[in-house]
DNA sequence: TCTTTTGTCTACTGGTTAAATCGTCTTTAA
DNA sequence: TTAAAGACGATTTAACCAGTAGACAAAAGA
């Protein structure tokens, strides 16, 4: 499960995203985000900042300041902003690439039965995620396909 | 990232399974497989009464009890472990299908662009975990006998 | 029958994380 | 100079994770 915060960071960047592709796009107040979005403006804060400090979006403070993003929808990675709020993706720490961590209680990592069936999965998983962008979300603006039947 | 109580499941059936296939397979205790598998044997109990609750494995009590696994390996589903211990797999509540719940915030799951996104994510990625059994594990590299290396 | 050996069950605990909220400070345009 | 904006650290509340502890129940052997 992703957690809210990152249903947030998406929320808004996709407020973000929408915005830049309007004919004149402006900066936007956290509480215009928050309430295009409908998340808590104060928690926002935060969330926007990690984003901020990813060089994803920009802010410029006092009057008429705001966020707006400032790289291309195709190159807001999905998979880095999943990293960059909820850590690593990998089902095992010995699995990650960016936060790799030997198990402790791991005598012999190439003979690991866990490590080995997750990490068949893992790749699968990370070769779909990985290619994800904003753009993507963007764009599926596409109505009711009927593929996800609960 | 899957929990250590997920681990120590995964370990606990890497030992019951490894002992099932040997010539003549006995219950083990508790105490055994938490020796095998490194596991702290006050909390394998509870992980192993789950995992029998879930009708997988069997106990029997008094002396010369013990548990031994009661499915054959090849019909015990990772993904199915994986909800039991650690709870819904799918990314987003509005996408599980056993555990499924609406997301509050959320006016129309069928437009929600967060869901779509994750949903064909989501599907692929449970195609291949839903194929996973105990048995991909077991023969996953049968030259390691002990299970303390996972 | 009594004791030992095993599993069963309930409760508790200490640490960490999630999801915020609060107060204060800094920057900037009008 | 001041109101409007973001920056940032501190605190909070509840849940969850990873165990531990103690009492109880059943089964088998002496």
């Amino acid at each position: 499960m992703i957690t809210q915060k990152m249903k947030y960071a998406l929320k808004a960047l996709l407020v973000l995203g929408d915005e830049v592709r309007q004919p004149e796009p402006k900066a936007l107040t956290i509480e215009e985000i928050a309430r295009r979005s409908g998340t808590p403006k104060r928690f926002l804060e935060h969330i926007l900042l990690e984003v901020r400090n990813a060089g994803v979006i920009a802010s410029t403070r006092g009057r008429s300041g705001g966020y707006s993003l400032i790289k291309k929808p195709g190159e807001v990675s999905i998979s880095e902003l999943l990293r960059l709020i909820d850590g690593p993706i990998a089902p095992l720490p010995c699995l990650s690439r960016r936060a790799y961590q030997r198990c402790e209680d791991c005598t012999d990592e190439a003979s690991c039965r866990i490590r080995k069936v997750f990490a068949e999965v893992f790749w699968s998983y990370l070769l779909i995620i990985e290619s994800l962008t904003l753009e993507d979300m963007l764009r599926s603006d596409r109505v009711a396909e009927q593929v996800m039947g609960a």
